[in-house]
DNA sequence: TTGACAACATACTCGGTAGTATGTTCCTCT
DNA sequence: AGAGGAACATACTACCGAGTATGTTGTCAA
């Protein structure tokens, strides 16, 4: 990992033991992956404790041994896919490149992030859904407004790198709020029809993510700077 | 309605009794109605058929009577959301205005039925989730295919539009469908964030509209024609 | 008048599921 | 060594919800 600990207000967000952070705790970590799957391919109502431990090949106890609740672990998988994406795309907003590549880096990061943790980034649509809905209990109602907020945050990243671009090169944006939210659409669209082939995963994601960022950079009326695409090179994990 | 009867292969595709036509059986209609409200609110298998009925302020009995199982009624609401889409959409791919303001028509009533009819839309986006899931028995699997085809019938509408101004413009595309798709993302984003506020419903809806065509426009590289706003004046329904 | 059928309402079955209560194993610390 | 607890597994409860079976009411046709 090219960009770890420079301390930039992660660990506040998501507290110390990061859901990322394999070397405590191995089990609740599968857990996470595993649920974020079924939550994935199910949806949160439709997939049953019983159906995580099967796919686990343990049992519902070993989960409610990690978890209170069937709602608890689904917080935790969405806490986990947020942090997925500020990890990914903080760093390249804290930098001081021009407006215009630091938006082009941040979207690039955020869309091939989303390819890339496909289950994660489901989950996070469901949690924005079941926030409409009536979620039963004061406190998990309480939990997930927290969620949102950090969502908020996160899209409130882009609406200010967006913001600086557009002043920087004298754009006028119309309205601002949907303009962001538009931009965020696109680069979020993946999760609704893109599932990835085997070939050559990176390259095909890395082309995506291109198409996906030009169109949204010009439909606020930006251009994208080739050089933004320069700096994935490195960062391949396994 | 203005656009009424001109035989446009609906009645193909919807069969005889639209739902949209209210005459032969009410109840059928208000079931609809309220089945789609209930699937907003709270996703398709969080919705328990008790909770349509206790909307309707009828018994279980009385939807089972008009619906042979839960997965049917909701692929007739399903039909509905794309029948409204299509009755919106297709009159003004048909015409013959130049392909620009032809695309710009299409996109600003999408995007208009798209708030009006929030309800049905979010079922839409139910549909694809449930059919990337295994949805149970296999005439469940081919009724779901089948409504996956009218939607995908739907997007080509849009990509045709798209491409032709394409070509008219001669603006390069690179991949045509993600261009499509990143198009209809952001007509489609209201789904989102938008709900409908009481004062004026329908100025506001309009100047939403306008501000996400004009941004979908923009990132396949063409100006929104402003012409194509006017048609919205006559047809407003109560 | 009656009988047949549509349009519901009522009452029940039965499988699935969240959550709990209670073992069992193993490891660690003293 | 053994006491205690972490990390599970097993067994059970209580409820909910889809689907069904059967009752009731109105209506229309012969």
């Amino acid at each position: 990992m090219s960009v770890a600990a420079q301390s930039s207000g992660l660990e506040e967000m998501f507290g110390e033991q990061s859901s990322l952070n394999k070397s405590n705790s191995d089990s609740r970590h599968d857990i996470l992956v595993t649920a974020a799957n079924c939550f994935r391919e199910n949806g949160y109502s439709a997939t049953s404790i019983d159906d995580v431990a099967h796919a686990l090949k343990a049992t519902k106890g070993m989960i409610y041994h990690h978890f209170r609740s069937k709602a608890d672990l689904f917080f935790a998988v969405y806490r986990m896919g947020m942090e997925i994406n500020f990890r990914a795309t903080e760093p390249h907003a804290k930098g001081d490149a021009p407006a215009l590549l630091k938006l082009a880096r941040m979207s690039v990061a955020h869309s091939i992030a989303l390819m890339r943790e496909q289950s994660f980034q489901r989950v996070l649509a469901q949690g924005v859904a079941l926030h409409q809905q009536g979620s039963t209990t004061a406190a998990q109602r309480e939990t997930l407004s927290e969620l949102i907020d950090i969502r908020n945050s996160y899209e409130t990243l882009f609406r200010k790198a967006i913001e600086a671009v557009a002043e920087q090169h004298k754009i006028k944006l119309g309205d601002p709020s949907i303009a962001s939210k538009s931009f965020l659409a696109v680069l979020n669209s993946t999760v609704f029809w893109y599932s990835p082939r085997e070939d050559n995963q990176h390259a095909e994601q890395l082309t995506i993510a291109r198409e996906l960022v030009t169109y949204a950079l010009r439909g606020i009326g930006a251009d994208m700077p080739e050089e933004a695409l320069t700096f994935m090179e490195q960062d391949n994990d396994e």
